[in-house]
DNA sequence: GTCAGTACGTTCCATTAAAGAACTCATGAT
DNA sequence: ATCATGAGTTCTTTAATGGAACGTACTGAC
Protein backbone atom coordinates (compact mmCIF):
# COMPACT_ATOMS: atom_id res chain seq x y z
CA UNK A 1 0.00 0.00 0.00
CA UNK A 2 0.96 3.44 -0.61
CA UNK A 3 1.56 5.97 2.11
CA UNK A 4 -0.86 8.35 0.40
CA UNK A 5 -3.71 5.82 0.55
CA UNK A 6 -3.48 6.22 4.12
CA UNK A 7 -5.59 9.27 4.47
CA UNK A 8 -8.65 7.48 3.45
CA UNK A 9 -8.96 4.49 5.45
CA UNK A 10 -11.66 4.52 7.92
CA UNK A 11 -9.49 4.49 11.05
CA UNK A 12 -8.45 7.55 12.90
CA UNK A 13 -5.00 6.61 14.11
CA UNK A 14 -4.34 5.89 9.93
CA UNK A 15 -5.35 9.55 9.10
CA UNK A 16 -3.62 10.96 11.65
CA UNK A 17 -0.41 9.47 10.72
CA UNK A 18 -0.85 10.51 6.90
CA UNK A 19 0.13 14.16 8.57
CA UNK A 20 2.29 13.37 11.28
CA UNK A 21 3.84 10.14 11.07
CA UNK A 22 6.97 10.03 9.44
CA UNK A 23 10.34 10.19 10.72
CA UNK A 24 11.10 13.65 11.33
CA UNK A 25 7.58 15.71 11.38
CA UNK A 26 6.47 15.03 15.14
CA UNK A 27 10.39 16.26 16.31
CA UNK A 28 9.41 19.53 14.37
CA UNK A 29 6.35 19.63 16.16
CA UNK A 30 7.97 18.86 19.20
CA UNK A 31 10.52 22.21 18.24
CA UNK A 32 7.50 23.67 17.82
CA UNK A 33 5.80 23.16 21.16
CA UNK A 34 9.21 24.39 22.43
CA UNK A 35 8.92 27.73 21.22
CA UNK A 36 11.30 26.95 17.50
CA UNK A 37 9.57 29.11 14.50
CA UNK A 38 11.82 29.61 11.38
CA UNK A 39 13.52 27.38 9.06
CA UNK A 40 17.56 27.35 10.32
CA UNK A 41 16.51 27.23 13.41
CA UNK A 42 14.73 23.92 13.06
CA UNK A 43 17.10 23.09 10.25
CA UNK A 44 19.95 23.49 12.95
CA UNK A 45 17.90 22.17 16.05
CA UNK A 46 17.10 18.81 14.14
CA UNK A 47 20.29 18.28 11.62
CA UNK A 48 17.79 17.20 8.79
CA UNK A 49 18.43 18.14 5.25
CA UNK A 50 16.50 21.89 4.27
CA UNK A 51 15.08 19.66 1.53
CA UNK A 52 13.09 17.41 3.52
CA UNK A 53 12.68 20.25 6.24
CA UNK A 54 11.01 22.45 3.35
CA UNK A 55 8.67 19.45 1.99
CA UNK A 56 7.65 18.83 5.97
CA UNK A 57 6.83 22.16 6.77
CA UNK A 58 4.74 22.59 3.48
CA UNK A 59 2.86 19.47 4.78
CA UNK A 60 2.37 20.74 7.95
CA UNK A 61 1.03 23.87 6.48
CA UNK A 62 -1.40 22.60 3.95
CA UNK A 63 -2.98 20.33 6.89
CA UNK A 64 -3.37 22.88 9.05
CA UNK A 65 -1.16 21.67 11.64
CA UNK A 66 1.03 25.01 11.47
CA UNK A 67 0.71 28.08 9.78
CA UNK A 68 3.03 30.30 7.25
CA UNK A 69 3.10 34.18 8.71
CA UNK A 70 4.94 36.69 7.35
CA UNK A 71 7.07 38.44 10.42
CA UNK A 72 9.06 40.76 8.21
CA UNK A 73 8.62 42.70 5.11
CA UNK A 74 12.10 43.64 4.18
CA UNK A 75 12.91 40.84 2.02
CA UNK A 76 9.56 38.57 3.24
CA UNK A 77 10.73 36.57 5.57
CA UNK A 78 8.11 33.66 6.98
CA UNK A 79 7.99 31.43 10.00
CA UNK A 80 5.47 28.72 10.99
CA UNK A 81 3.09 29.11 14.03
CA UNK A 82 0.92 25.97 15.79
CA UNK A 83 -2.85 26.53 14.65
CA UNK A 84 -5.63 25.60 17.43
CA UNK A 85 -5.69 22.22 15.28
CA UNK A 86 -1.64 21.71 16.07
CA UNK A 87 -1.77 22.91 19.36
CA UNK A 88 -4.05 20.06 19.86
CA UNK A 89 -1.40 17.47 18.86
CA UNK A 90 0.26 18.36 22.47
CA UNK A 91 -1.28 15.34 23.71
CA UNK A 92 0.51 13.46 21.41
CA UNK A 93 3.78 14.63 22.11
CA UNK A 94 3.38 14.68 25.77
CA UNK A 95 2.31 11.09 25.64
CA UNK A 96 5.38 9.99 23.59
CA UNK A 97 7.50 12.29 26.27
CA UNK A 98 5.73 10.22 28.87
CA UNK A 99 6.77 6.85 27.35
CA UNK A 100 10.33 7.76 26.43
CA UNK A 101 11.02 9.09 29.52
CA UNK A 102 10.18 5.74 31.23
CA UNK A 103 11.16 3.36 28.77
CA UNK A 104 13.62 5.23 26.95
CA UNK A 105 15.83 7.57 29.52
CA UNK A 106 19.49 6.72 30.29
CA UNK A 107 21.25 6.53 33.44
CA UNK A 108 20.38 10.70 33.72
CA UNK A 109 17.30 9.76 33.83
CA UNK A 110 14.78 11.99 31.41
CA UNK A 111 15.93 15.08 30.18
CA UNK A 112 13.08 17.33 30.95
CA UNK A 113 10.30 18.15 33.31
CA UNK A 114 7.11 18.94 32.56
CA UNK A 115 6.10 21.92 34.83
CA UNK A 116 1.74 22.53 35.02
CA UNK A 117 1.31 26.19 35.18
CA UNK A 118 -2.09 25.69 37.32
CA UNK A 119 -1.10 23.76 40.34
CA UNK A 120 2.77 24.41 39.81
CA UNK A 121 4.23 20.90 40.39
CA UNK A 122 6.29 18.44 38.02
CA UNK A 123 3.56 16.84 36.14
CA UNK A 124 3.54 13.33 35.17
CA UNK A 125 0.86 13.03 32.00
CA UNK A 126 -1.95 10.36 32.36
CA UNK A 127 -4.42 9.74 30.49
CA UNK A 128 -7.97 9.53 31.65
CA UNK A 129 -11.79 9.24 30.63
CA UNK A 130 -13.58 12.40 30.13
CA UNK A 131 -16.87 10.64 31.64
CA UNK A 132 -15.13 8.95 35.12
CA UNK A 133 -11.82 11.09 35.15
CA UNK A 134 -9.96 7.08 35.63
CA UNK A 135 -7.20 6.46 34.15
CA UNK A 136 -7.76 4.85 30.37
CA UNK A 137 -5.38 1.56 29.98
CA UNK A 138 -5.61 -1.30 27.11
CA UNK A 139 -7.27 -3.40 29.61
CA UNK A 140 -9.85 -1.78 31.03
CA UNK A 141 -11.18 -0.09 27.33
CA UNK A 142 -12.65 -1.99 24.32
CA UNK A 143 -13.73 -0.70 20.91
CA UNK A 144 -16.71 -0.60 19.28
CA UNK A 145 -16.61 -0.41 15.23
CA UNK A 146 -18.89 2.26 14.07
CA UNK A 147 -19.77 1.25 10.13
CA UNK A 148 -18.34 -2.10 9.68
CA UNK A 149 -16.34 -5.11 12.13
CA UNK A 150 -12.80 -5.21 10.21
CA UNK A 151 -12.15 -8.82 9.26
CA UNK A 152 -10.87 -10.24 12.29
CA UNK A 153 -10.34 -13.60 13.43
CA UNK A 154 -10.37 -13.24 17.05
CA UNK A 155 -11.56 -10.65 19.74
CA UNK A 156 -9.48 -7.55 21.31
CA UNK A 157 -7.86 -8.15 24.36
CA UNK B 1 21.21 13.81 11.03
CA UNK B 2 20.92 9.71 10.19
CA UNK B 3 17.82 8.79 11.84
CA UNK B 4 20.06 5.65 14.06
CA UNK B 5 21.51 9.18 15.80
CA UNK B 6 17.96 10.05 17.37
CA UNK B 7 18.05 7.65 20.30
CA UNK B 8 21.30 8.62 21.69
CA UNK B 9 19.50 12.29 21.68
CA UNK B 10 18.67 14.55 24.91
CA UNK B 11 14.73 13.91 24.42
CA UNK B 12 12.48 11.92 25.44
CA UNK B 13 10.27 12.21 21.62
CA UNK B 14 13.43 11.80 19.84
CA UNK B 15 14.25 8.71 21.66
CA UNK B 16 10.65 7.32 21.46
CA UNK B 17 10.56 7.73 17.92
CA UNK B 18 13.68 5.93 17.45
CA UNK B 19 11.74 2.93 17.61
CA UNK B 20 8.28 3.50 16.78
CA UNK B 21 8.88 6.66 14.65
CA UNK B 22 8.59 5.28 11.58
CA UNK B 23 5.72 5.27 8.78
CA UNK B 24 4.49 1.78 9.75
CA UNK B 25 5.17 1.14 13.40
CA UNK B 26 2.24 2.61 14.62
CA UNK B 27 -0.42 1.36 12.15
CA UNK B 28 1.55 -1.92 13.58
CA UNK B 29 0.85 -1.41 16.89
CA UNK B 30 -2.72 0.03 16.68
CA UNK B 31 -3.13 -3.76 15.24
CA UNK B 32 -1.62 -5.24 18.16
CA UNK B 33 -3.97 -3.57 20.35
CA UNK B 34 -6.75 -4.33 18.28
CA UNK B 35 -5.97 -8.03 18.82
CA UNK B 36 -3.68 -8.86 15.67
CA UNK B 37 -1.18 -11.44 16.49
CA UNK B 38 0.27 -12.89 13.34
CA UNK B 39 2.26 -11.86 10.63
CA UNK B 40 -0.06 -12.68 7.57
CA UNK B 41 -2.52 -11.22 9.51
CA UNK B 42 -0.64 -7.48 9.91
CA UNK B 43 0.71 -7.75 6.33
CA UNK B 44 -3.15 -8.36 5.23
CA UNK B 45 -4.81 -5.68 7.13
CA UNK B 46 -2.00 -3.49 6.94
CA UNK B 47 -0.82 -3.69 2.99
CA UNK B 48 2.85 -3.09 3.42
CA UNK B 49 5.23 -5.39 2.16
CA UNK B 50 6.76 -8.76 3.67
CA UNK B 51 9.97 -7.15 3.52
CA UNK B 52 9.10 -4.33 5.69
CA UNK B 53 6.54 -5.92 8.11
CA UNK B 54 9.58 -8.17 9.00
CA UNK B 55 12.01 -5.78 9.33
CA UNK B 56 9.84 -3.55 11.67
CA UNK B 57 8.53 -6.39 13.77
CA UNK B 58 12.38 -7.54 14.63
CA UNK B 59 13.49 -4.00 15.41
CA UNK B 60 10.10 -4.22 18.16
CA UNK B 61 10.96 -7.33 19.19
CA UNK B 62 14.20 -5.81 19.89
CA UNK B 63 13.71 -2.97 21.46
CA UNK B 64 11.50 -5.14 23.86
CA UNK B 65 7.79 -3.56 22.46
CA UNK B 66 6.74 -6.44 21.08
CA UNK B 67 7.40 -10.63 22.52
CA UNK B 68 7.53 -13.37 20.14
CA UNK B 69 6.38 -16.28 21.09
CA UNK B 70 5.95 -20.03 19.61
CA UNK B 71 2.42 -21.16 19.44
CA UNK B 72 2.64 -24.01 17.63
CA UNK B 73 5.51 -26.52 17.08
CA UNK B 74 4.41 -28.58 14.49
CA UNK B 75 6.38 -26.27 12.21
CA UNK B 76 7.26 -23.65 14.75
CA UNK B 77 5.43 -20.57 14.46
CA UNK B 78 5.06 -17.43 16.05
CA UNK B 79 3.06 -14.56 17.13
CA UNK B 80 3.94 -11.38 17.94
CA UNK B 81 2.23 -10.09 21.33
CA UNK B 82 2.61 -6.24 23.34
CA UNK B 83 5.31 -6.52 26.35
CA UNK B 84 4.15 -4.33 29.20
CA UNK B 85 6.90 -1.58 27.52
CA UNK B 86 4.20 -1.88 24.14
CA UNK B 87 0.99 -1.90 26.29
CA UNK B 88 2.51 1.37 28.17
CA UNK B 89 1.98 2.59 24.16
CA UNK B 90 -1.62 2.75 24.84
CA UNK B 91 -1.78 6.56 25.46
CA UNK B 92 0.12 7.59 22.36
CA UNK B 93 -1.94 5.40 20.16
CA UNK B 94 -4.93 6.83 21.79
CA UNK B 95 -3.82 10.54 21.66
CA UNK B 96 -3.19 10.00 17.86
CA UNK B 97 -7.01 8.53 17.74
CA UNK B 98 -8.54 11.47 19.55
CA UNK B 99 -6.72 13.73 17.62
CA UNK B 100 -7.71 12.26 14.47
CA UNK B 101 -11.26 11.83 15.12
CA UNK B 102 -11.48 15.72 15.89
CA UNK B 103 -9.27 16.86 12.77
CA UNK B 104 -9.09 14.10 10.28
CA UNK B 105 -13.10 12.71 10.20
CA UNK B 106 -14.79 12.77 7.17
CA UNK B 107 -18.48 13.10 6.98
CA UNK B 108 -19.57 10.22 9.14
CA UNK B 109 -17.55 10.76 11.67
CA UNK B 110 -15.07 8.72 13.84
CA UNK B 111 -14.60 5.18 12.79
CA UNK B 112 -14.72 3.42 16.02
CA UNK B 113 -16.05 4.37 19.94
CA UNK B 114 -13.63 3.84 22.56
CA UNK B 115 -15.37 2.14 25.10
CA UNK B 116 -14.86 2.49 29.04
CA UNK B 117 -14.98 -0.99 30.36
CA UNK B 118 -14.71 0.57 34.40
CA UNK B 119 -17.26 3.13 33.84
CA UNK B 120 -19.22 1.77 30.87
CA UNK B 121 -19.01 5.25 28.95
CA UNK B 122 -17.99 5.64 25.12
CA UNK B 123 -15.06 7.61 26.58
CA UNK B 124 -12.81 10.57 25.12
CA UNK B 125 -9.22 10.58 26.46
CA UNK B 126 -7.81 13.41 28.61
CA UNK B 127 -4.48 13.98 29.25
CA UNK B 128 -4.43 15.19 32.94
CA UNK B 129 -2.08 16.08 35.30
CA UNK B 130 -1.36 13.05 37.58
CA UNK B 131 -0.95 15.39 40.76
CA UNK B 132 -3.85 17.89 40.26
CA UNK B 133 -6.57 15.85 37.64
CA UNK B 134 -6.74 18.86 35.72
CA UNK B 135 -5.87 19.30 31.89
CA UNK B 136 -2.79 19.71 30.02
CA UNK B 137 -2.38 21.79 27.51
CA UNK B 138 0.18 23.84 25.52
CA UNK B 139 -0.97 26.61 27.21
CA UNK B 140 -0.82 25.60 31.13
CA UNK B 141 2.82 23.64 30.79
CA UNK B 142 5.54 25.12 30.39
CA UNK B 143 8.99 22.74 30.27
CA UNK B 144 12.21 22.87 32.66
CA UNK B 145 15.46 21.39 30.97
CA UNK B 146 17.32 18.99 33.35
CA UNK B 147 20.79 19.21 32.02
CA UNK B 148 21.30 21.97 30.15
CA UNK B 149 19.66 24.71 28.25
CA UNK B 150 19.96 24.09 24.68
CA UNK B 151 20.29 26.86 22.33
CA UNK B 152 17.57 28.74 22.25
CA UNK B 153 16.48 32.29 20.83
CA UNK B 154 13.33 32.93 22.61
CA UNK B 155 11.31 31.52 25.69
CA UNK B 156 8.76 28.74 25.00
CA UNK B 157 5.45 29.69 24.78
C1' DG C 1 29.84 50.38 -4.23
C1' DT C 2 31.35 46.02 -2.97
C1' DC C 3 31.72 42.50 0.35
C1' DA C 4 30.17 39.72 4.16
C1' DG C 5 26.12 38.36 6.86
C1' DT C 6 21.33 36.82 7.53
C1' DA C 7 17.44 34.03 6.34
C1' DC C 8 14.35 31.13 3.50
C1' DG C 9 14.41 28.34 0.54
C1' DT C 10 15.68 25.28 -4.31
C1' DT C 11 18.57 22.24 -7.19
C1' DC C 12 21.58 18.40 -8.03
C1' DC C 13 23.41 13.79 -7.29
C1' DA C 14 24.66 9.58 -4.53
C1' DT C 15 22.77 6.59 -1.16
C1' DT C 16 19.16 4.33 1.34
C1' DA C 17 14.58 2.65 2.05
C1' DA C 18 10.16 1.06 0.39
C1' DA C 19 6.90 -1.18 -3.13
C1' DG C 20 5.73 -5.26 -5.58
C1' DA C 21 6.07 -9.83 -6.77
C1' DA C 22 8.08 -14.29 -6.55
C1' DC C 23 10.28 -17.81 -4.01
C1' DT C 24 11.74 -20.94 0.26
C1' DC C 25 10.80 -24.16 3.83
C1' DA C 26 8.42 -27.19 6.96
C1' DT C 27 4.27 -29.54 7.71
C1' DG C 28 -0.42 -31.28 7.40
C1' DA C 29 -4.62 -32.18 4.57
C1' DT C 30 -6.76 -34.20 0.02
C1' DA D 1 1.81 -36.29 -5.62
C1' DT D 2 -0.39 -31.88 -5.09
C1' DC D 3 -2.23 -28.13 -2.73
C1' DA D 4 -2.75 -25.15 1.31
C1' DT D 5 -0.82 -22.70 5.41
C1' DG D 6 2.21 -19.47 7.71
C1' DA D 7 6.46 -17.08 8.46
C1' DG D 8 9.48 -15.37 6.49
C1' DT D 9 13.61 -14.18 2.43
C1' DT D 10 15.21 -12.67 -2.06
C1' DC D 11 15.06 -10.35 -5.89
C1' DT D 12 14.24 -5.74 -9.04
C1' DT D 13 12.03 -1.29 -9.68
C1' DT D 14 10.62 3.03 -7.75
C1' DA D 15 10.49 6.61 -4.22
C1' DA D 16 12.52 9.17 -0.37
C1' DT D 17 16.48 10.89 2.10
C1' DG D 18 21.33 12.78 3.02
C1' DG D 19 24.74 16.01 1.84
C1' DA D 20 26.39 19.88 -0.17
C1' DA D 21 26.10 23.81 -3.06
C1' DC D 22 23.48 27.48 -5.14
C1' DG D 23 19.75 31.35 -5.48
C1' DT D 24 17.51 35.43 -3.87
C1' DA D 25 16.66 39.57 -1.47
C1' DC D 26 17.76 42.48 1.56
C1' DT D 27 21.08 45.02 5.64
C1' DG D 28 24.97 46.98 7.53
C1' DA D 29 30.21 47.51 7.56
C1' DC D 30 34.31 49.09 5.14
Amino acid sequence: MRWNDLARQPCSVARSLSVIGDRWTLLILRDCFLGVTRFDHFQTRLGLTRHVLSRRLKTLVGAGVLARLAYQSGPTRFEYRLTPKGLDLHDVVVSLTRWGDRWMADRRGRPLDLIHRDCGHRTTPMVVCAECQEPLTARSTKVRFRFAEPPFPQAAG
